[in-house]
DNA sequence: ACAGCCATGTAACTTGTTACATGATTTT
DNA sequence: AAAATCATGTAACAAGTTACATGGCTGT
């Protein structure tokens, strides 16, 4: 529901046109995912579906413009005080496959040192890219980033020293 | 893609039917993400319609049987084969609710308090899940988990201490 | 004239998810 | 007899994603 809510949030700032919402989350979230137009739009109609938000006037320049609802900024409170719980969050598609790994693959720590090679260099990515950027929001999703991308290191060497001690 | 795959991975190990691999699914992964049997269904009918499966013949118990393709098994080797990157993964609502919150919300600062308030609740129930797990399999998940609440709760040390120093 | 950006939208698709229907077998 | 578990499946939907069509405007 990332991008549903995002946008919604960006609305309830004030009124927007589907152009500019995109320009604002990827301002705000980065280049790493970036955000097709064309779901920009489909988000919108959903949106307005569910009655979230409605179509305003148009524009000075003709511009399509949506605004939030009450319903719709309600729904946004609602959202940023609900905190998100590991059970929210989809099924790590990495922690599958070393699962699956463990049990089937000839040997799963291949599995691990080739993950551990592109965290790695995913690293050396981000850093890079935090040097590069300016805005203090991109900063931030960076830095989750790379403390996730810490994460993933540190339970890839936990997963091999389990492995390794099974095996003995 | 992390059903998918992970049924392929576990009839790669030989043929299964459905309720089982649910069961060994769930053995493997654990009880915070329940796979809805429904779901294990409509995947396999997608997995033969890909032809990374086929249906073989009827359980002694008359039990619909499938077993993996070599379309399947090489699919398996290259999934395998290739790490996660920051880009596969799907977008973080986190993240995406916090980078809203610093440009929208009136106050930024409740939403990382009441989040931090629910990665602790979250981490006592990872840490007691993992003293009543006995799989290993299941407890590498669990620990995937706690590394990521930790990651998590360092990034709203950062972003709190991000905040604070901009607005003085 | 043409390339490139601004701008809106739709059709078709994917995976994930749940609710429901159906019946057999096993346990209490 | 009733409840629980085993077992298979379908219908309907949500959210995300991309490819494509369409046209206006701007700078070279």
């Amino acid at each position: 529901m990332s991008i549903r809510y995002g946008l919604l949030a960006l609305l309830s700032r004030g009124p927007r046109h589907g152009y500019q919402l995109r320009q604002e989350f990827e301002a705000s979230t980065g280049a790493t995912w970036p955000l097709n137009i064309g779901q920009v739009y489909t988000t919108l109609s959903r949106l307005e579906r569910d009655g979230l938000i409605r179509q305003g006037e148009a524009d000075e320049q003709g511009r399509v413009v949506y605004e939030i609802t009450e319903a719709g900024r309600a729904e946004v409170e609602r959202w940023f005080g609900t905190p998100v719980t590991p059970a929210d969050r989809p099924r790590d598609e990495l922690v599958i496959k070393l699962a699956m790994a463990v049990a089937t693959c000839p040997d799963a720590l291949k599995v691990i040192q080739a993950q551990r090679t592109a965290s790695m260099r995913a690293m050396q990515e981000l850093t890079r890219a935090k040097r590069d950027t300016a805005s203090p929001a991109q900063r931030l999703v960076l830095d989750s980033m790379i403390f996730q991308v810490e994460a993933e290191q540190r339970w890839l060497d936990h997963c091999e020293a389990v492995l390794r001690e099974e095996q003995s």
